[in-house]
DNA sequence: GCTTGACTCTATAGTTAATATAGAGTTTAA
DNA sequence: TTAAACTCTATATTAACTATAGAGTCAAGC
């Protein structure tokens, strides 16, 4: 199968596996008498691994180590659940981050009702004030 | 004042003050003889601003929107509350988006005890299945 | 055999908002 | 006068793609 059937099977772009390739996320396919890359099934299972992974945020370091860790079945397992924690520990700082920042938001908008002048924002006069100490 | 005092004065790096003089978030500075750049209290404030705005993670387009809304005190301050809204449901929305990953990776996480081979790791195991369908 | 269209190739640039560097010039204090 | 501290411009890096240019490959139809 060339690139752009695995592309259509897996859901990522042509362009997405061509740079998994050059980031050895995948092996380099092998390739056709006219230098096209042939992939087989297990092309589609690793690709399917990287997009599941990718839609959980995890980054392509992090991916390109639980990949390597797939490949020594023997292994104790401890790396993927420090992983794992360390990155539920990120979605929930970034989570608690944005709650704050969605709180001034709302504050701030509070501020200004629409038939203002811009002399009279209150948003603006906010925005031009010292700003509040936080992330 | 030169740059590395605004720099201190307002916290933000002397590389980004002239990152936004070359995005023309804020103006063209004086130069010296010596072809230093020279700030008033006026570039404190306006650094200040930018700041804050930062702070509420708007982008450099809309603050440079902001900026203009600013120049301009007589115009109806609506554009001002459509961004406002327009940012806080970004906010939102990212903040759905985390929720439901931080369901999904805690669920993950259980699916495996440390004390497993790799072989065995249910983290893995799930990662190989079938994606669930969803931002 | 030739052309057309769909596909693929590599290499490069763009996205965001900084941050970091190299190599040069300026200013200030000792 | 010389060294330290500062500033200048220009360029590269970060993350994970996405988009483009310009060239090459392949299958079908005439």
């Amino acid at each position: 199968m060339k690139i752009g059937e695995l592309s259509k099977v897996t859901g990522c772009s042509v362009q997405t596996i061509r740079h998994y390739e050059k980031e050895h996320l995948i092996a380099s396919a092998e390739r056709s008498e006219g230098n096209f890359r042939l992939y087989d099934e297990a092309a589609v299972e690793q690709l399917l691994f990287i997009k599941h992974c990718r839609s959980l945020d995890l980054s392509l370091p992090e991916i390109r180590q639980l990949l390597a860790l797939n490949r020594s079945p023997g292994a104790q397992c401890d790396d993927v659940n420090r992983m794992m924690d360390r990155h539920i520990e990120q979605v929930e700082a970034r989570i608690q981050e944005l709650t704050k920042l969605n709180e001034q938001l709302r504050m701030l908008r509070r501020s200004c009702s629409n038939r203002r002048t811009v002399e009279q924002c209150g948003i603006l006069r906010n925005l031009s004030a010292t700003p509040v100490s936080s992330g």
